[in-house]
DNA sequence: GAAGCTACATACGGTAGCGTATGGCAAGTG
DNA sequence: CACTTGCCATACGCTACCGTATGTAGCTTC
């Protein structure tokens, strides 16, 4: 018996499911998240699954939940952190290895459901209104500031699909922080007269 | 016997086959290509298919091959064309309706078969190429070029993928030339000391 | 006008996957 | 100790594919 938490684990609980589900789906695509599949991934049989799911979409539904959980988990903490605090916690997060693949398979798939497309672009939007909040705290007038929000998101998407195509662009170039560096500071001198 | 070219097709072709498979590609990805799929598609039965190709991944090799054709073509038209015009051309066939879903799907493959992504990596690198030509044709250093052209394809990538997520980024927002234009605008003054 | 070729159609065996039905075992519960 | 419940295994029917084997209608060719 170990501590206050529920210990005992003689069997599979559904986040085992989850977590097997969410490494097929981010190293091969939604079409590789198969119930057989992850069942011997497993080394279980289907029936324990259908035992701790309705069925596949069922699965489904629940690993894009968690992922939404997960992302509004470090979006919403409004810990008064610094900007600087803020970006490197967005930025390292985004050039993840584990996250890469993932984002990349979860765009595929809202592209083929609307309802998981409107998903993505709700945390979308959250980001890029982070991005902005830290353009600001850097001096960007708000106007601005909105405008390149969008651009240093889109810098993003771009380098997550390049990152997860050539391994050579991910190790031997250099990092997403440094691309948006590069892109903010011309912005920054781009609008100076605006700005500061 | 006709002209020149062979006249007479009174019944289906590889290219028939070709551009059902791209459709299918282009809206719905690799997966969905299937051989029956596209047989129901054109009103024929497999029995045609397999007259025409060897197998499903023939049918594959010349899709990727049709493709790779096309950008070949138009990114080594060297005509003399001014800066301005290879621009429009790159923005537009860019961001051609048509071209944008079969981008992304074509770089999904490319992420689960190293031989499409190498080939895929060419055309990048020659489009990477273009842009950098036409920014020094613009007035930019060479290795000021060079690197504003990576920041201007990453955005090029990012547009993509955001445009056939979200209908709305699509109609209502900016055009993807307009993007563009902001970045190489500010990359253009924060570098002005360098630049002209 | 018989043979041959083209461009299919039909039928078949095989695999992979979904979801269901049902059986069984081990741990708890009275 | 009987009984229930949680968790899983096995077996089944079904669909969607793949690739192959073989039949066949229409056209050419001599």
């Amino acid at each position: 018996m170990a501590s206050a938490a529920p210990s005992r684990s003689p069997s599979l609980h559904p986040i085992d499911w989850l977590k097997a589900a969410l490494t097929r789906f981010a190293d091969h695509g939604l079409d590789a998240v198969r119930v057989e599949v992850l069942a011997r991934d497993l080394g279980v049989s289907k029936g324990s699954f259908y035992w701790h799911f309705r069925d596949r979409q069922d699965l489904l539904d629940k690993m894009l939940g968690l992922w939404e959980e997960d992302e509004l988990g470090w979006l919403d903490v409004e810990d008064g952190a610094s900007a600087a605090t803020r970006w490197a916690r967005l930025v390292a997060r985004t050039a993840d290895p584990d996250n890469l693949r993932r984002e990349v398979a979860l765009r595929s798939w809202a592209r083929q459901d609307e309802r998981v497309s409107s998903r993505v672009a709700t945390i979308e939007r959250k980001k890029a209104a982070l991005i902005a909040a830290v353009l600001r705290d850097v001096g960007f007038l708000p106007p601005v500031a909105q405008e390149w929000s969008e651009v240093v998101l889109l810098v993003s998407l771009g380098w997550v699909d390049r990152a997860t195509r050539d391994r050579a662009f991910h190790v031997a170039s250099r990092g997403l922080g440094e691309f948006l560096s590069e892109v903010i500071l011309a912005a920054s001198a781009g609008s100076s007269s605006q700005n500061r």
